[in-house]
RNA sequence: GCUCAAGUGGCGGAAUUGGUAGACGCGCUGGAUUCAAAAUCCAGUUCUUUCGGGAGUGUGGGUUCGAUUCCCACCUUGAGUACCA
């Protein structure tokens, strides 16, 4: 009986769905352990070898689990919505929907092939109706809510009101934009209904607002900051402009000290809680505030004016000799005297049409402009020239700084420029060369009341005296900004939002959801609204509660409002939400059970009996994006008790990226001949990429299948080939795994060829989980040939070969020395070394002949979490009529891995010279004697006395001498 | 520039608290089997060597009886981030 993996596999695959075998219960006695995947976008594509490398990880880890008794959730669904779907709809006209069930139906088959123990009972799609009813109801709930710092939680809004109503805004802790008006109580009360709802937007957790927003010309939409990578579109790597826009946005700047604080409550890596600490970009310092001083010339009319900036160094205070105002700073025009005005105006012109990335690739020429205005020190009194310069940053801080050259080496490098002076306030310290930048052995000096203070007591003592004047106090300031929550795209969640006199109106949630209309074409509107602009039935009848057409829309008469002439019926948000929406809180969906998903997001029992994903594992380019929402979405879902869970992910791993390897054929420059890559040394060549399944394991090219091949035979068809040894060797390089460099391998192929079992085992046998690594589909032979040595260890050309022998000692040392190996690097997610392990132990059971059940059965328990369709089918053929998943994982017992004697290492000053077999009851002094007797020793001295000998029993012996 | 991670055979990689460096697999070499090939099996495979050995985990130091492992400096590669005041 031979193995045949294609036959075995799909028979358990079958099995497995038409058993339910790994639908989860909301109900268990055992404990609930969550394994999850981040989702994957259905792309057109399909997979390809890289992408299957997490969830086999995760899914090893959800069987392994199964088996030491836990009752496992290991869901996964799609995150549907997407701009790969919408290019193609722009392209071919075909709606999004259909692309993306095509490309679902894809997924599904080759992620079922590889044999996932995946509840596909509970799969979510985000862009489907039924579940972004509750991603519109999520954002109906931020809308209602506003940030309270005094509890630091979010609470419903009609908290605000009340607060408003009865002390108005001027003692209000709470997260808010920074233009707002303070207003007493009966101020408020006096408010029309317009100006409060405009008041409360300041402060609600999603909000509208004209803002400076990252757009996308080429995409036609807005991005996020972490959709941009060096200056350019993640997506495609268009060019980014700052334009105003109104905007919907997420006040997730109001949770920046909890997201950064949870960090040190989960399980994730050092370097993943760094980029998110990054993100959050916390600094404690103080914001000062400076007086402009009066000028004989302003440009504008004569007010009094002040600056404010942020500063970590408020001990340096007194090495001030200049300000400078970030080009955009608002201040700019009204302090800028006559003199100056034509200068500043220019160079406000030249950053202008600077893009963000030539700022951003050009930071070493120094430039800037005086502004003619003087600031007076808050304790000297001293004026202070006001410059700008657009090493100043106006989405920062406050697009202000206080320059201190001796102390910062950009304000150093400012003023040595421009000439300015450079006061050292800094004991005993050069800076000829360049600033002192250091916080640490450093003492005040020329500094009044600061005169001998470190950095610590004299930033106190600053602080405390700003704060006597007046000018300034202690404060924190962080990089995180609000994130932009609307994008100018079809394929998306619409927003449950229509306007009436511009003003935003939420939909009630029972009328939910808001599906997306129709429309003939995906682009924005020739007018340059987004593409929901061009749908006819767009528009929210507030009477009947449904979605009508726009024609209904009554434009408004000139001297009434909207509501006075409307029939009840408003224009519908154009926008819809960002990719992150969905994924933002997916993983309590899967908590439900699809039959009970109508009444809520997720039941309170469900989320209560989750609670949150135990193990969380997929690709680290998520780190500030999708990963630092949903910790907002999930705060902010706890905060108003809808959950009762502070961070969605406990433990969370990173897969490394699988890359390809490239295969290359050298063409000697100017001809139709092509090198074997050991003959082109010297040589003019050009390297082509060629397709890798024409190479084989020893990189010989297979000519003549490259000559037939569909795409590219023809451009080979009359080429000559110049080989080495008889065979044509291409050269090889390590590289990302892309389409265009022709090193795509599929798993399908995989699949039909090896089967699924060698290609999970592959998968976990290249590397480390978390580690990049190349692809080389040649080293799949011996992964493959070790199942099919299992195989014969158990099933002989007769049948069977497992019986009831009593296994032997060497069985079950064995065996059990396996168990400890496997359980320990399965809980230290260190796959790959497990299945080195499994081959250990094949390969010693075969040359010890074992057939005893005793040992072979649960050999096959072990392995099944890696293999599991060999394991289940050679389980079944002993005689098993379960699932092997049910079966639990095999006890560990030490007494079998006692050893009666020791091989030592004998080493001379460290190095290992021979090996002596003792026995392991053997005292110290004992195993000293014997080794100094013994020949070999005597010879390695050579007639020299030790001055020393090392006797660590049971472990080595170390000759010193 | 800053932060983090990593450097071990021809290749992927192993070495769990410092204790026999190179497990396991690929590739390669030789052999068995075969008309032949595939498949399978056996032996070998860090470098060097006068076959006794000797050297060896990016480089240079240090701690230690003993260092791939710990410490310091440097080099290289990868990832993230960047005029953040």
């Amino acid at each position: 009986m031979q193995y045949h993996f294609n036959d075995i596999e799909a028979k358990w695959q079958k099995y497995w769905a038409e058993n339910q075998t790994f639908k989860a219960s909301n109900n268990s006695d055992k404990p609930k352990y969550y394994v999850l995947d981040m989702f994957p976008y259905p792309s057109g594509a399909g997979l390809h070898v890289g992408h299957p490398l997490g969830y086999i990880a995760s899914d090893i880890y959800a069987r392994y689990k199964r088996h030491k008794g836990f009752n496992v959730l290991h869901p996964q669904g799609y995150d549907s919505f997407g701009l790969p779907a919408e290019q193609y709809a722009i392209q071919t006209g075909q709606h999004p929907a259909i692309t993306t069930e095509t490309n679902i139906k894809t997924y599904r088959r080759q992620l079922d092939q590889i044999g996932f123990s995946f509840d596909w009972s509970r799969e979510v799609r985000t862009s489907s109706p039924e579940y972004y009813k509750w991603t519109q109801w999520i954002f109906i709930q931020l809308f209602e809510s506003y940030y309270c710092f005094n509890d630091n939680k979010a609470k419903h809004i009609k908290e605000l009101i009340y607060v408003f109503k009865v002390n108005g805004n001027k003692d209000a802790n709470v997260a808010c934009d920074d233009n707002v008006e303070e207003f007493t109580a009966e101020e408020w009360n006096s408010f029309s209904e317009d100006k409060q709802q405009d008041i409360l937007l300041q402060y609600r957790l999603t909000y509208l607002a004209e803002t400076e927003v990252n757009w996308c010309p080429a995409l036609g939409t807005v991005l996020a900051n972490d959709e941009i990578v060096n200056g350019v579109s993640e997506r495609g790597g268009h060019p980014v402009i700052r334009k105003k826009m109104t905007q919907w946005s997420m006040r997730i700047s109001a949770y920046a000290e909890r997201l950064l604080q949870g960090l040190d409550t989960i399980d994730w890596t050092d370097s993943l809680k760094e980029s998110q600490r990054n993100w959050i970009g916390k600094s404690v310092g103080a914001s000062v505030t400076f007086n402009v001083m009066p000028s004989v010339s302003s440009s504008a009319v004569e007010t009094s004016h002040q600056i404010e900036v942020f500063t970590t160094r408020p001990d340096t205070i007194f090495g001030v000799s200049f300000m400078t105002l970030a080009p955009e700073h608002e201040l700019v025009q009204k302090i800028t005297t006559l003199e100056q005005k034509a200068e500043v105006d220019a160079y406000i012109e030249a950053t202008a049409k600077r893009s963000e990335r030539d700022r951003m690739a050009d930071v070493k020429t120094i430039s800037g402009a005086f502004t003619g205005a003087y600031a007076e020190h808050p304790f000297s009194k001293e004026p202070i020239p006001i410059w700008i310069g657009d090493y100043v940053l106006a989405g920062y801080g406050t697009g202000a700084v206080m320059s201190v050259p001796c102390g910062d080496q950009r304000d150093y490098d400012f003023a040595k420029h421009f000439n300015i002076p450079i006061p050292n306030i800094f004991e005993g310290v050069d800076i000829s060369e360049e600033a002192y930048t250091s916080k640490d052995n450093v003492t005040i000096t020329n500094s009044d009341f600061l005169n001998g203070m470190n950095y610590k007591k004299a930033t106190k003592r600053a602080i405390f005296e700003l704060e006597q004047l007046g000018q300034g106090q202690g404060k924190i300031n962080y990089r995180l900004r609000d994130a932009v929550f609307s994008r100018q795209r079809y394929w998306g969640e619409p927003f449950p939002v229509y306007y009436v006199d511009g003003k935003p109106q939420m939909i009630d949630v029972q009328h939910l959801p808001i599906t997306l209309p129709e429309v003939e074409k995906y682009l924005p509107t020739e007018t340059g609204e987004p593409p929901l602009g061009r749908a006819d039935i767009w528009a929210w009848d507030t009477k009947n509660n449904k979605v009508v057409s726009n024609d209904l829309v009554i434009p408004t008469e000139v001297g009434t409002t909207d509501e006075e002439s409307h029939n009840g019926i408003y224009p519908l948000e154009l926008n819809t939400m960002p990719g992150w929406a969905g994924s933002s809180w997916y993983f309590f969906r899967y908590m439900e059970e699809k039959a009970n998903r109508g009444e809520a997001f997720a039941s309170q029992d469900a989320l209560n009996y989750w609670e949150n994903v135990d193990l969380y594992i997929g690709g680290s380019e998520h780190a500030t994006g999708h990963l630092l929402y949903s910790r907002f979405w999930v705060k902010f879902l706890k905060d108003r008790e809808f959950v009762s869970v502070d961070e969605p992910f406990k433990k969370l791993i990173n897969q490394g990226m699988i890359l390809g390897t490239s295969a290359f054929v050298y063409r000697e420059e100017g001809t139709n001949t092509y090198l074997s890559q050991g003959l082109i040394e010297g040589k003019n060549v050009l390297p082509i990429h060629v397709k890798v399944q024409y190479v084989n394991a020893s990189d010989e090219l297979d000519i003549e299948g490259l000559k037939n091949d569909d795409e590219f035979g023809e451009d080979f068809n009359n080429a000559e080939f110049i080989l080495e040894d008889g065979v044509y060797k291409v050269g090889r390089e390590v590289e990302k795994m892309s389409k265009s460099k022709y090193n795509v391998v599929n798993p399908d192929a995989i699949c039909e060829q090896y089967g699924a079992d060698s290609l999970r085992l592959y998968e976990m046998f290249l590397g480390p989980l978390e580690q990049a690594k190349p692809w080389n589909t040649a080293g799949i032979t011996g992964v493959h040939g070790f199942l099919k040595k299992l195989w014969k260890l158990y099933v002989g050309d007769e049948g069977l070969k497992v019986n009831d022998t009593k296994p032997t000692k060497d069985n079950l040392k064995t065996l059990h020395k396996t168990i400890k190996k496997v359980e320990e690097d399965i809980e230290n997610f260190s796959f790959n070394t497990s299945v080195s392990t499994f081959m250990i132990a094949v390969n010693e059971l075969t040359a010890q002949k074992c057939t005893s059940k005793e040992v072979l059965e649960p050999l096959l328990v072990l392995l099944s979490p890696y293999a599991p369709h060999i394991a289940e089918e050679l389980y079944s053929l002993l005689g098993n009529t379960e699932s092997i998943s049910t079966a639990s994982f095999p006890k560990f017992d030490a007494s079998h891995l006692v050893e009666s004697s020791k091989n030592y290492p004998i080493s001379f000053n460290g190095k290992m010279r021979f090996t002596l077999e003792l026995p392991m009851d053997m005292s110290k002094e004992e195993i000293e004697k014997t080794v100094m007797a013994h020949e070999k020793t005597i010879a390695q001295l050579e007639g020299r006395t030790p001055k020393k000998v090392i006797v660590v029993p049971g472990k080595i012996v170390n000759i010193v001498g």
